[in-house]
DNA sequence: CCTACCGATCGGTAGG
DNA sequence: CCTACCGATCGGTAGG
């Protein structure tokens, strides 16, 4: 009798709250990654101010205070979504270089993960870094920098190599800058219901910045 | 005696609330561009969501209530700080292109014009509408986006002209909504402290776009 | 443009 | 992870 009681007592249990997903899918361990991906979600399309600790709360099946128990504050779930994405993004990165490309081959392959990465489907925890950083602390910040810094840095050798054939004008530098700044701004226009495709964007890209007869 | 107390009558009143400008400045009539202004600087360094209109009040040296007298809602004056910020824009673009100008020349203008609103001395307006036009009502966001139809739709005509001459790869859609991001992103990490200019800018985005020999 | 104020909402916490 | 709650802050308004 009494391991029958124990046995059914989640059961019994479970319907105390508000409406939960099935059992199956609550898997105690990840609510965490749930918080961080249902918050990336809405911090990236209501902005990080103007989402509430309860929106995401709700979002994820759990009353308002339970997020504070996952993590300390809203700006530190802000910068887990940030060190998530960088993390996902450094993996697809580092997974797609071959040791065998010419420099403008590997160009394609990083500017094609890039794009992959600001606008796959479901892909909201990078642009959240792009326009939510300013809500991070001096600290936070700088650790999010240093993944920045280490994604860029796959980028170097391949700009310079292709500056010293002639394939690329411009202080290597300051071309960083700006490729950067020409394939982030996608995720402001990119609509994966219209016509262009990432491969479509990818081909744009290599056309507009590497000179030379084609690539 | 009359008189002279209807002459004074405005000096002795002055002194009832916080401290205020000289009276040159107040010059009834300009608190409203005084909001606008103010606004964006804090829009911009904070946030549109992370600005209490009490913190644009204290800046224009009003009380909190009174931005209301000038502006219907916290959401019409960021609207204004953009209209505001696309006015000057297109003044600036328009007064710097020169009907004998090579299409290569011309883009070179728009570009360093381009620069000049997004990085100039004191240009807030521009960084604000980029960064926070989500929170913008659909109306609002719809009159926005005219006014930066018109800015781009001088940029169309040479982008054509530059890829009939083999001197602009890429589709040029895709080119002028890549370019724009290259531009775009610079209010991210463009410091004006640090050795670039806004020259040097130009010419390095000169570099990266526009194929063929020099430029 | 100021004064005084309202209702709503927010991040976060104690205690279980 | 829920319950119940707190202090702070916010956009906005009436009435002058």
């Amino acid at each position: 009798m009494a391991a029958v009681l124990a046995l059914e007592a989640p059961l019994a249990k479970r319907p105390r709250g508000r409406p939960r997903k099935t059992l199956d899918e609550r898997d105690e361990g990840n609510r965490r990654q749930q918080l961080i991906k249902v918050a990336a979600r809405l911090f990236r399309r209501k902005g990080f101010d103007a989402t509430s600790t309860r929106d995401i709360a709700a979002a994820t099946g759990m009353h308002s205070g339970s997020p504070f128990y996952h993590f300390k504050s809203k700006g530190a779930l802000l910068c887990a979504v940030m060190e998530e994405g960088m993390r996902a993004a450094t993996l697809r990165q580092t997974s797609v270089l071959q040791p065998l490309d010419d420099p403008a081959q590997a160009l394609r392959r990083l500017i094609r993960s890039h794009f992959d990465t600001l606008l796959g489907p479901g892909r909201d925890f990078i642009p959240v870094m792009l326009y939510e950083s300013r809500s991070l602390t001096a600290r936070q910040r700088a650790g999010i920098n240093k993944l920045q810094r280490e994604y860029e840095a796959a980028w170097m050798p391949v700009l310079h190599a292709l500056a010293a054939a002639g394939l690329l004008r411009a202080d290597v530098n300051l071309a960083r800058l700006l490729i950067f700044g020409a394939l982030n701004w996608s995720v402001q226009w990119f609509d994966s219901k219209k016509s262009a495709s990432l491969d479509d964007l990818t081909d744009a890209a290599m056309a507009l910045f590497v000179h030379g007869e084609s690539t």
